[in-house]
DNA sequence: GAGCATGCCGTGAACGTTCACGGGAGCGTT
DNA sequence: AACGCTCCCGTGAACGTTCACGGCATGCTC
């Protein structure tokens, strides 16, 4: 006979069809004593027989154990967010925590939509979002928030700092004899990066020029494609340094398309970099840090507990020697 | 005033901060008509000074609108199990699913440990498992479960085809010139794999022989190592075919470095693949289309329609040519 | 045979929210 | 003055599960 497929099977219908009480249902399924083995027996055949299963949103009513987060990643398919991903999962997954993952496809659009929903699925959220302030804290309304590489004033946030990375990168090239070193920059919105403005401060450290600066689409033909565009204007140039890894790796694959000598330095320090020939050298970012922080943090936050601040919150970005400089 | 902290703020709290009842409470939050604006800003203030979340499991269990499904891979940063994540996660959106994720880090243990917890968290699950299928069964209980390249009589199961593919791998080696073709297999457990078996057929077609075959570790250093031990005992290969991807881009590595010529085509058509140089050629998996597929079954065991069948469920492998052979 | 412990089972209550309904105040219409 | 309408707002009920408690047999002890 089956059930009418609309309507849910509730503990209450098993207990009928087993003849005992919803309780002793409930002892049997979840394994608790003060039941006879015949009984549970019975009760587990019907509740199988019916294709009962208990209810999350009931159970979590009553015995509000488990804890669930939000995880907003631009684009899984970055091998940075993914790094960051599995960072994340894994400090979770440390905790007893469920992820929920949102992948928001670089989108506004999919960033709000997720806003909408997200809140009433997790109890708190760590991530990457785009949206202004206001448009956060609406939808958030309260609910703990850990922000990724974007300071805010009113949420908790996870700070990239660069400098001293980027100043060691320079250092490196500058001391195997490179003057002229270039970049190739990546600026989403109109104002260039952070990491060009740490590039220009190392540079300036050693009085060198800034000027053999080209910007890049996020991708190996972008950085490839840049890299020619800079050798095309500066063709002087022995070095670069780049926005992040993909870029890194396409311009690693002009330089030998070319057959050129070139240092090339990324930024970011993925697992990928060791895929290319040569291995990529790179400023390193600790991804399994960044995730470990933004739980550890949506934890206290969570419990109330003193947040973490200031210094505890950086991620400090180190150069990764390997062979491409 | 500081609130209590172990204990929740409910409804009530909010209702009776703000002098009114729940329902009017309930009416200003979720935007709901029926209230003056005035009662409406009062309550919306209450709730935000208490900090009052509403709780999703009193939500869901009167308004059971949400669903959301568990997604079990074995390892994150395995590219390709991040490709299939990200597709499953961009189907899942398109029906206004939530994804949990959960990483099992290639673990038995990690498998059990997600087994026991997803079926209180998730309405269905979706993914990969080493497990046997009774261990499965137990813990399921009749929630829909669709497995991944994985067969089994007693789940819904989307299965990889991958014979065709593989024998136009070797018929373009064959074409190209080449009779020593090697592989470099993986073996997690003590027998060969599927594309081991895909391999010899295909060459079995072409009456070449298949002694030359190394199992290799799955990482770039594995692929590079496993090679050399290939074109040591094998000096007149001209040509391999490889697990994964992964093992052929270290195999790829130690052509180069070897300055040997040498044909290898992949498995798996990663988009790594096109970061390497020469981009890889490959005998490419649809993942986008395992994701979808994956989602699309659950979503019919999910609603009890007529769940996908036969044919429909399996994803043809197809030879995807880039640069390496 | 009275008393007591033990094993097994059922009944009310509670969790926090939304839905369906009812009701009062204020205003205009006839 | 009675009626009706609109605008607000509140009260019981329900969702499905677990917890705390109580109760009925049965068997044992003295």
């Amino acid at each position: 006979m089956t059930q009418k497929l609309t309507q849910r099977i509730t503990i209450n219908d098993v207990a009928s069809a087993a003849g005992v009480s919803r309780q002793t249902v409930s002892r049997a399924l979840n394994d608790k004593g003060e039941i006879d083995r015949e009984t549970k027996q019975r009760v587990l055949d019907a509740a199988r027989d019916l294709g009962y299963r208990p209810s999350r949103f009931a159970r979590g009513l009553v015995r509000p154990d488990t804890t669930s987060i939000g995880l907003v990643i631009p684009d899984l398919l970055n091998p940075f967010f993914t790094e960051v991903a599995a960072a994340a999962l894994e400090a979770a997954r440390a905790r007893g925590w469920h992820v929920v993952v949102y992948d928001t496809a670089d989108s506004l659009e999919e960033e709000r939509g997720t806003l909408q929903v997200i809140g009433t699925q997790v109890d708190a959220v760590v991530g990457y979002f785009s949206l202004s302030e206001a448009e956060l804290d609406e939808h958030t309304r309260g609910m703990p928030v850990v922000l990724i590489g974007r300071q805010s004033p009113r949420f908790s946030s996870i700070r990239i700092e660069g400098a001293a990375g980027v100043r060691s990168a320079v250092d490196h090239l500058v001391s195997a004899g490179h003057r002229r070193i270039g970049m190739l920059d990546y600026a989403n919105r109109a104002d260039p990066s952070d990491r060009h403005a740490w590039f220009c401060a190392a540079m300036a450290t050693h009085g060198l020029a800034t000027d053999a600066v080209t910007t890049a689409a996020q991708s190996v033909a972008g950085g490839a494609e840049a890299l020619v565009e800079l050798l095309d204007r500066h063709p002087d140039v022995t070095a670069v340094f780049t926005f992040n890894d993909i870029i890194a790796i396409g311009a690693l694959r002009t330089v030998r398309r070319l057959g050129r000598e070139l240092a090339v330095i990324g930024f970011d320090g993925l697992q990928l970099g060791t895929v290319v020939d040569p291995e990529l050298t790179s400023v390193a970012l600790d991804t399994r840090r960044i995730g470990a922080l933004a739980v550890e943090q949506a934890a206290r936050l969570l419990a109330g507990a003193e947040p973490l601040a200031g210094d505890d919150l950086v991620v400090q970005a180190v150069l990764l020697l390997r062979e491409s400089a």
